[in-house]
DNA sequence: TATGAATGAGATTTCATTCAT
DNA sequence: AATGAATGAAATCTCATTCAT
């Protein structure tokens, strides 16, 4: 399978580096190559083309969220707690890595739509996620029950970008990790059974 | 002041349909001239460029967002009220505009990161009144006087912001401003005094 | 007769100016009317177009050079103070007036072919008051009666030519008409009766 | 080095044969590509920009004047003789080559100052060579000691250049290079030694 | 005469992708 | 598998000129 491959790693990783460090428009077929160490043409033996490489910048990317959003629903904590790990790993993540930050947050949002509702596609399984949270808590009575499932994870999810695209914005100059306590707080008083 | 002259809006509101219609990177100013009814170097005369148009069409919309909402602010009624009256505006004007929806969620942050940063000192003014209404809350004692206000205002926005984007994703197939009162459930519920 | 009018010299001038401060390529239409105090298509009402423009600055001065150089013509001087006067009177006039000395050595070079060739068509009564100096010179045997008269044409312009563009570029930082009698001596040199 | 890759030199050629068709300001970069049977991308694989193709052209050209200035130079002949030997030379380069002249003395004429002055700056090993004639003439007491030889190289550098220009303007319809001996003749009167 | 807003043709350059080696 | 030279389509912006007032 092409995934294992190190080359296709070795693309993936480039790729993030230099739209990370250019910028999504200067980041040419050519530049990623180059950071990579291959020739341009042997982008196109593990990639079908540009887009491809960045909706798998994403894919693999995101599959680290979803992975660790899975052990931590399968935890016996409270749909709360729950919660809470969600958004400090969102946070613990991208903080640990500003490239990718700046990539998820900023870069990636710049190309064309086509691409961005596939970006949305790899969402979902995260958002899926979301609301398996959002279930159990429903089922169990910490969260109440009149609740709009959707509209509740669009609050969730968007508080969470909204709070990260800002801290990248304002170049990671505070703690974001920080602030999930908070973000948790606001988050669950919205949602929480009387 | 050019603002005034027919032409200036005549192509502001060409660059909102054509850019609806076919797509950031498929909106040539030639494109747009036409739709325009003037010829290509006609938009360069009141336009510096192309990024100068896009600025322009965000500034002239955001700033029907804001007089509403200044309008709003000062109101005597309930910060929640008032709240809630942002969010219904928010949805009512993108609900009666989908050219403008599509333009704004979508189209637009697919420009570059100059012009998107430029688009969010736009914001700013906007985020700034919606502070003055958590700040208003706070005051009355109808918001929780611990909340972190930038969190709040980041919540706020992100999920308004999201709930948009989504329903224009999903081809404005459901009613968005039918979801104001859910939506203000869930911001008022994170935010409320105990 | 429209060269009479005042704002035919009007515009003549200003063209001159604005193309010694910003050279050819930057000497549009619209900068020479603001120059002028006139407004685009006033231009218009005066030439046919911008070549015109150009082809008429050219005329005029060159004008000036060639009805100095008739008075020098018939002055009962030799043929060989004719010589040094034209090249001193050359040097003068330019050395006077460096806006047009840019233009006309470096500027105006950069025009078009078929301007070129318009201006050479105005050189040329310039030169056919030099042949008649060199046949006088030959007539009165002060010049070699053997050479060759266009041959030798083009060494006296090609010589004071070569001399005033390089002051041009060395930023005239050096005094051009002191060059005089050390240019006529060459040239003298070159063509006098053995 | 790319100048001894095939397409480096084909492209050159074909610029020198493009120009001189079809003149500086129609001489599109598609055109010359066309011409060279190579696709307009690939220009930009061998020259930075249009006028990088442009000096190049003037550099090589050039560099082939001086090659054989050097020669001559080295020869053991008189200055006088180095003299001749250089204007026949540049005569019969530019007779052999008509496009070649009509480039150089016409067309790269047209081009902005930037590019004359770079242009300039190739010529300039040109007129070094000349000097060392002038110094060698006078030390063997064939040139006057007292000439000032910035004169006297401008002299010789204007009346070549003038003779060029004057035959490529009258479309080449006499013998450049037969004009040699007389051309010669004058500028040996001017300079040499009582 | 004079104005100046409007016109619209036209060219350089970039860069994703291919394919012969 | 890997290379990298070559391709060629495509779009912004300028500015000489016009013409309705």
């Amino acid at each position: 399978m092409k995934k294992e491959k190190p080359k296709y790693r070795q693309i993936i990783d480039a790729a993030i580096i230099v739209i990370a460090e250019n910028g999504y428009h200067q980041s040419q077929v050519s530049k990623i190559a180059k950071q990579a160490g291959v020739a341009d043409g042997t982008i196109y033996l593990y990639f079908k083309n540009k887009e491809d490489i960045l909706i798998s910048v994403f894919d693999e990317k995101m599959e680290m969220f979803a992975d660790r959003l899975k052990e931590i629903i399968e935890e016996p904590i409270t749909a709360s707690e729950k919660l809470f790990k969600m958004v400090e790993n969102h946070f613990t993540v991208l903080s640990a890595d500003r490239h990718l930050a700046t990539v998820t947050q900023l870069e990636l949002r710049q190309s064309n739509l086509a691409l961005r509702l596939r970006i949305n596609a790899v969402l979902k399984n995260y958002l899926v996620l979301l609301d398996t949270i959002l279930k159990d808590g429903i089922a169990n009575g910490e969260f109440d029950k009149d609740m709009d499932i959707r509209l509740a994870r669009q609050m969730v999810f968007g508080t969470i970008d909204e709070t990260t695209t800002t801290w990248v914005m304002n170049e990671y100059k505070y703690d974001l990790v920080a602030l999930s306590p908070k973000v948790h707080q606001l988050l669950f008083n919205a949602i929480k059974a009387e």
